[in-house]
DNA sequence: TCTCTATTGATAATGATTGTCAAAAGCAAT
DNA sequence: ATTGCTTTTGACAATCATTATCAATAGAGA
């Protein structure tokens, strides 16, 4: 049976009061600073377990660390996130969605996740870097 | 400047030869049984500038992993990939591009690169889990 | 061939994540 | 409130992929 914890509850508020995503280590550090002395595998696992229960988002960041969000909606959606500042913008893609239902369904794949997030520059880091020589194409 | 070592060849065409997507690891395990010497750092060198000179495609995996395979075009494409037997299938998605950058322009975002990946049971896989049970909650 | 320097490779280092296991705390029944 | 059974916790060790180190090796042009 499932118990309830004041660690799981820290771990579900912290979450919750965090803009964009952060990572295990992040947030563990984040809790210790608050005061809370809440033990690194902990963290490690309530944060499984939310995104297991489907509480929270999860998703890699291009260095290879698994990173959380709380999930405010039960709607699907995706992230665009600035790879300097961390910014993250949620976008819809209904689009998006149909279109892996349909790819996959045209190639006989079943039961379709997909992974879609678009990194970029945000306004002002853009605007900070102008001095940044672009590379052709891609 | 870049010097031409048998190594960096071995990569390549051992790239070239595999289905799907290997990680650094396999790489060179499998290039070990071939009998080749190479040293794993040198494999995820040449993976490395593989994927930075554009001539292979990387992604990670669900559990964190790197993993590589030869580009065999020049235009950028994504990946159906099966979670179960790793079957992977190419697939072009001129709406997704057209998506990405407008949505990344939307929001004031220059150097938009993305991640989009589907993962999903092939159709085969689907026909041979049809007995899967699956379990309530844990 | 010779020299200069990029590259290699064995190994140590790193860093995130998971496993371990005794101690501590939930929860239910008493 | 107390007892008893189990889950959960947490400090730390163990893993595992990847990166850094650095002396030795081997391209490539002179």
């Amino acid at each position: 049976m499932k118990r309830n914890t004041w660690q799981r509850e820290a771990v579900r508020e912290a979450l919750g009061q965090t803009e964009g995503f952060v990572s295990a280590q992040g947030l563990h550090s984040a809790l210790h600073t608050s005061g809370s002395p809440i033990g690194l595998a902990t963290v490690y696992r309530a944060l499984g377990d939310l995104a297991g229960a489907g509480d929270a988002d999860s998703l890699q960041s291009p260095e290879g660390e698994s990173l959380y969000r709380a999930c405010s909606t039960d709607a699907h959606h995706h992230h665009l996130i600035c790879r300097n500042c961390g910014l993250t913008v949620e976008i819809e893609a209904d689009a998006v969605e149909t279109w892996a239902k349909t790819v996959a369904a045209k190639n006989g794949f079943t039961q379709a996740a997909h992974v879609v997030d678009v990194f970029g520059l945000c306004a002002s880091c853009t605007q900070a870097a102008t001095v940044h020589v672009v590379g052709p194409q891609q």
